[in-house]
DNA sequence: CGCGCAGATGTAAACGTTTTCATGACGCGG
DNA sequence: CCGCGTCATGAAAACGTTTACATCTGCGCG
């Protein structure tokens, strides 16, 4: 029998007589036979996968991302090409290329690379949908976390328990993610009519180190304290937390932390992290779905679509009212107690 | 010029004149020209990628195991095919058919899938490396845990604490770790010349909520509790904890309590736990290795190998010597007081 | 009884590369 | 001046599928 007949009975793409069907399927079965993948990509023009590019795989947030991507992909009979350690322009472009001809679609997380540059090594004729990124020039889709909403939620909530010298502990300078977060922390102080002293603001990079360092020197500068520290995001509010425990500073009695993402380590570090939940297996769920939309239907991409995850306040052990202002007693003092 | 011609000019596979050489290149840039991999992958019989088959995503396990898979790969220019989610022979067969052809290896992670079941789905002609399997029939390769290493190591520090009474919190039935860690807590109980009480055999599944189920009926049951409990991940240890804290049971003082994989949660619950860490990214990184040594020299599959990646013991707050006796007071409670 | 038609199967082209082989140009030694 | 080796390039086959088209076999209907 014909190679056409074998492929009719794999694929059922035509009718085939019972007897020569069972008897290809009974080679088929004898031979371990499986077609081949690359053959079929190249022929169908459909390749059955999806392109990842991450910046890196370290920590929970990659792993519930990737999650949230399989399962949709899966759903969809899609498989994974993954790709990650891309933190500039010139590493997503060779994992692009490298992706060409044997994905579908790509989904692109680059939070360290500038819209530009990323939109100038993206192929032509290859869906992509960016994840968390910079606005991207030209007619693609993005989904990304509600920073602004979360950071809003923070702050409302460090106000109505009264706070007023509220530190921020930035991000790494170039991250989207980050910039959005600072930036939302500083609308969301001006929408309660605070100020944000500038010494407040502290350089940080994410990890658990930096937001100890940032933490630590916080505590160690002369001047007024804050009150609330409010970390971009967990893995820095974590390490804060130790650093306050480290120097005696009490929380949340004398101090005040909370976080972002709310990554399961937040709700076993004493006292546990207020912080904002944000659903990263659904951030990649939608990522992937409206990657397959666009593959259904070519003309949707066609009109930039954005799609942000919400981002939910969770409030846990680790913010309180700040403590009362420790001066000689006084009548001045006495009526700011009388005043809470 | 030929189609040729840009091929040898792409890959520098062959000389080609200065002049030609630039105007290809111009071009290509012109064009925004890539490569097919699906038609490169066809012709050259390597596509330049590893298959990776997972039962599942979720958790720290698979991202740290993924991220030593890819550290690993990239450095070899390969990527990294991912499917997930395939827990039993059939699911891992289909995954394994969907990959023939786009993959120049694989990585079989399926520890509830039984050997016999699992040697017969694998494609000939495609090196398999298994991770944490059980022993594979036939001439295969395969990297796990030192599952019994790490349990005796646990039962020996409690031994040397002090802890006669201890009970086990199982994994899930057919899991290859799981049975490996329960055989070698009984190994070592005897190694010690120590009793396992049978009640004190806990069933689990490896998640938060079983090992928080088992502690709450262990401290309810009647009779002499147990003073230590090992559980076979450190999920279900630090759900034993919080079952505990809730019945009032205070660890280490009354209970000590003992995980395994140090997923980074560890460090932070209350008290710290004690618990055997697992460098889960060098088990990955391994396996990647071994199968990239399988590739360049496949006579090395004809001999099966297996490696064993350490478990080392790390020593927190969570393990104490056990309580004295609450007996009535008698001349026999002092003088077993007395002998500490 | 012959023609057309439907259903089953074979043939061959095409997908986009890589690679072998052939061809042409060129310089050099005889 | 010719033959030969070398270098650059073109032509074409091959990788393993899918699929449009051709072919063949019956069968029903005019």
């Amino acid at each position: 029998m014909s190679v056409a007949t074998v492929s009719r009975v794999l694929n059922a793409s035509a009718p085939v007589r019972e007897h020569t069907r069972e008897r290809v399927l009974q080679v088929a079965r004898e031979l371990h036979f499986a077609p081949n993948g690359a053959a079929r990509t190249l022929k169908r023009r459909q390749a059955s996968a999806l392109g990842v590019i991450l910046p890196d795989l370290y920590g929970e947030f990659f792993s519930e991302l990737l999650r949230g991507i399989d399962l949709e992909a899966q759903r969809a009979g899609h498989a994974l090409l993954v790709s990650s350690s891309h933190h500039d322009a010139r590493g997503v472009a060779v994992a692009v290329r490298a992706m060409r001809g044997r994905v579908d679609g790509l989904l692109v997380m680059a939070p360290e690379v500038s819209s530009a540059s990323l939109a100038s090594v993206m192929p032509d004729g290859l869906p992509v949908v960016f994840l968390n990124a910079l606005r991207i020039r030209g007619a693609t889709a993005a989904v990304s976390v509600d920073n602004m909403g979360g950071t809003r939620a923070v702050v409302q909530h460090l106000a109505r328990l009264g706070h007023t010298r509220v530190a921020f502990l930035c991000g790494p300078p170039r991250n989207a993610d980050a910039a959005a977060r600072l930036r939302g922390f500083r609308a969301a102080m001006r929408g309660v009519h605070l100020h944000v002293d500038e010494p407040f603001v502290m350089h940080g990079d994410f990890t658990e180190e930096g937001g100890w360092r940032a933490a630590r020197d916080l505590v160690a500068a002369r001047g007024v304290p804050p009150t609330a520290i409010v970390a971009a995001n967990d893995a820095m509010a974590v390490g804060a937390l130790l650093a306050l425990r480290e120097a005696g500073v009490e929380v949340p009695a004398e101090m005040s932390v909370i976080g972002f993402d709310d990554i399961p380590i937040a709700r076993y570090v004493t006292p546990a992290l207020t912080t904002v939940r944000v659903a990263i297996d659904e951030l990649g769920a939608r990522a992937a779905a409206l990657l397959f939309r666009a593959l259904s239907d070519p003309a949707s991409l066609r009109k930039p679509h954005r799609e942000v995850v919400p981002a939910e306040l969770i409030v846990r052990q680790s913010c309180r009212h700040p403590p009362h202002r420790q001066r000689p007693p006084s009548v001045s003092s006495v009526s700011a107690v009388g005043s809470q």
